[in-house]
DNA sequence: CGATTTTTGGCAAACGTTTGCTATAAATCG
DNA sequence: CGATTTATAGCAAACGTTTGCCAAAAATCG
């Protein structure tokens, strides 16, 4: 059966259900059973096989066991292409917490990365129509689609995360943006601050939008003017946290009547910000506070420590893979199609009241 | 062929080899030639078949040519099981940089996470031995073992990243790290520092033993004493990195004679350790200069600019894969069994002469 | 133009599992 | 104790490719 038939000494590996088979003097269905499906197998011929497939050290070939079951036990994971290097770790910790909770349901996770060129999206297209993957966690807004093949198509169970793809039809995990910004604004009105700077993310972007919303929400609801707050930013893509920062330092520094609080939607922006203001003299929080969104570690670490949004990624990864899962055993238990998580504010000494 | 013969409008998915050659009127061994080894097949009939297969929407069966050619294309990278995660993005440098090099050589990237406990160890084999993976890049210092299997006896091919293994027999990708100290503690001397802080990693650690070691081969150089280091940290592991800046900026504030120059094993420490000294009202790098390690974006970025050692990651994935695929396909051009990609020193304002 | 080589395409046997069906042995029942 | 059920184990056919081998057709040669 093993194939060892050329060097002695050769690789130890390679032990086939054939193999523990005959050490065990068993049929190969008796093994097969034994080992997947303990209770069709008497006990005693059960403990023979497993003795025998230890000895041989034996393991279950994945692709033979793939091919014919028709199913494969790789998830992936569609990355956007261009990932930005900044402060957050949003990207280890999902990756982490997804690959945790996959592995405990038997699963492996598999990285795709989506660029904007047609290659990554064929790459993608033939691990979800080869059988490569049993289901996909997406973390980039766009579906992979060419020359007729998609993967919205392809049958295969799909979960979007970070990003709501609701309106796709997309089981999607997000976290309350709007709730969180409209509270932290709200904070802010309550310590008196007046005017306030927005430091935006990619115009017309979902999170954008959400935050957005929240800031005007909070001011609607104190009675205050929209025309208090001043945006900066936008032009930029995520990409360039930092730069925008420093955009929006120059921009801060050419307004009249200054802002007290600041809303930067990312932690790259707020620490390059904070950065630039703070060698232009300006003081946190004394002249400004400043509040913003990742919940990066190092927030806690900074001059002055920042307060920032969390997001919960642990448990977003847990609940993206808990719906994967279900929807890949039919469970479909799952009602609700937007799964919401909610953010948590942590509020360090970046924020405080006004002075005056 | 196609098993679509239960409902009229089912998955358009699921088209077979067997379908295209029916389409394109020929046998299945043809189609099969056809798309792999183009050379071996009339162009007229190839035409013919690639149409088909595009009409069909035909995408091979990843699962089912594995087994039959007994080779996975999937790699395996092999990541430590609990990630810190401070202001480094050299995880997710690395994974981006390794995927992108894999897919142009035709492989994907599974991702396996190696925690110290004996679940995990037998997952990784599980995948080395079950023929899932066709080759590891390991980030750990670990090789996974146990009853009986073991990583390195698996016959797979395995590169070390990051961390030397090469005592352990691995091909291994590493960066200059006592050079790169050696370097830069002289810069400070040539500066006219005198004396020095040194802010530890794990004690015994491979990089920390390097690296300071480099520190004391310049202060060798220039005949000076060793004495005139103070080591800070140590205890804790790389997992605390800001903890140990915290703890080494107390250590600081107990000496009686002052360091005039500190030298962080990471960024996280620098960071930390900066934060609090400025809050004890020094300033950097009027009374302190700082240096430290990993080339975080953030660093240029901070208040001041801190110098840091950028280890040029996406070469050194770039250098990992094709050594694993050198292996993999026994080109085994690899005559050094230790590849060593040199460090960047990036100067910026947290090092000045010191004051006086 | 017959003989030989080269090109091209098909048949069928793998690859290592799982699983429906069947046959035997053991257990239960009337 | 014979008849029926239940537990257990084996046979063999899949799963969707690749590929060694062979046959027919085409091309080349003497």
């Amino acid at each position: 059966m093993n194939k060892n038939n050329d060097v002695i000494g050769e690789e130890p590996s390679g032990a086939l259900m054939a193999d523990v088979a005959k050490l065990a003097g068993v049929a190969i269905s008796t093994v097969s059973r034994a080992l997947a499906n303990p209770g069709r197998v008497n006990e005693k011929t059960r403990t023979k096989i497993n003795a025998a497939a230890r000895q041989l050290g034996y393991t279950p070939n994945a692709m033979a066991r793939g091919l014919r079951v028709g199913k494969s036990n790789i998830i992936m994971i569609i990355l956007p292409g261009s990932l930005y290097y900044g402060v957050s770790q949003i990207i280890p910790q999902v990756l982490q917490s997804i690959n945790k909770s996959l592995i405990q349901g038997g699963y492996n996770l598999m990285i795709a990365n989506l660029d904007r060129d047609e290659i990554s999206e064929r790459h993608i297209l033939d691990l979800a129509f080869g059988g490569s993957v049993r289901g996909a966690i997406i973390l980039s807004s766009k579906l992979p689609e060419v020359d007729g093949r998609s993967l919205a198509g392809s049958g295969l169970p799909i979960v979007s995360m970070l990003l709501d793809m609701s309106d796709a039809g997309l089981q999607s995990v997000v976290t309350n943006d709007r709730e969180a910004v409209r509270d932290v604004t709200a904070e802010l009105i309550r310590l008196g601050h007046r005017r306030f700077f927005y430091l935006a993310g990619p115009e017309g972007n979902y999170h954008d939008v959400e935050r957005y919303a929240g800031v005007l929400e909070a001011l609607a609801a104190a009675g205050l003017s929209e025309a208090l707050v001043r945006r900066s930013g936008g032009e930029l893509g995520y990409q360039r946290g930092f730069d925008i920062g420093v955009r929006a330092a120059e921009d801060f520094a050419q307004l009249t009547e200054k802002p007290t609080a600041v809303i930067a939607t990312s932690d790259d922006m707020a620490i390059s910000f904070v950065s630039c203001i703070q060698r232009s003299g300006l003081r946190i929080p004394e002249d400004l506070s400043v509040v913003s969104f990742d919940g990066s570690p190092v927030c806690e670490f900074s001059s002055p420590p920042l307060s920032t949004i969390e997001q919960p990624v642990e448990e977003m990864g847990r609940a993206a893979v808990d719906l994967l899962l279900d929807a890949i055993d039919q469970r479909q238990k799952a009602a609700e199609i937007r799964t919401v998580i909610r953010s948590r504010l942590i509020l360090r000494e970046s924020v405080a009241a006004p002075k005056r």
